[in-house]
DNA sequence: TTATATTATCGTAATATTGCAATATAATAA
DNA sequence: TTATTATATTGCAATATTACGATAATATAA
């Protein structure tokens, strides 16, 4: 099999799950953080950032834009990418909606 | 290859990648939803509410376990599991220092 | 036009993930 | 002891992911 039954999933369930493959790899994580802590438009630089071959951080770059959650205009010769807020939001609310979800158990301990 | 190249990234990287994998399938979101919901100990049932083989779901709650989100104590014939309240916070925390570190760019429309 | 520079896509190999049948293990009950 | 019940492990097939060389596409420069 090695295929996902999605169709037994809610859609915020197989949402959140999506979302989360996106930040399930290293590489796009640094992705995410360079454009984060940037705070604007970036390109190409991003090959030379992290480690990976060219067409590696293009796969990564395909796969974040996918979901959404980074932006790209061609600027000339090159690509400027970077996050693109109401997904943000958005993403950050699925998680948060998972976290605040958590309260802990008063007065008896669990398991 | 197929092989993640986690020597090119740092620790809190390679670990919010490593975090983020546990909840990139919906029926682990499933699990942990239902454990948060349920706020105890749950044995069993887990079986009948995801519509999955008992293989594939205990497949699923050992890798749960062993990113330390949930934990599971042997009751009898059955295991109770719960969220782990210590990891569950610092899960939460490594996510939120990611959303925190966005700030609406002012002025200027990105890309 | 022909170069150059940057990013995207294709093709493919190596590895990882998903799912389940079959079986094993562990704890209690009879 | 021998059932019974609940969970874990093994083994395997199908599919997905990761990485990169080769190459294509796109935009500007000469």
């Amino acid at each position: 099999m090695g295929v996902t039954k999605t169709e037994l999933f809610t859609a915020e369930q197989n949402d959140l799950a999506q979302v989360a493959k996106a930040f399930a790899h290293p590489a796009r994580v640094a992705i995410i953080q360079y454009l984060l802590k940037a705070n604007t438009c970036i390109n190409g630089n991003l090959v030379q950032e992290l480690g990976l071959a060219q067409p590696t951080i293009s796969q990564h770059l395909k796969e974040l834009k996918a979901i959404g959650i980074i932006q790209g205009t061609t600027e000339g010769v090159s690509v400027s990418y970077c996050i693109n807020p109401e997904r943000w939001e958005e993403v950050k609310n699925l998680f948060n909606n998972l976290f605040t979800l958590f309260t802990t158990p008063s007065g008896r301990d669990c398991c």
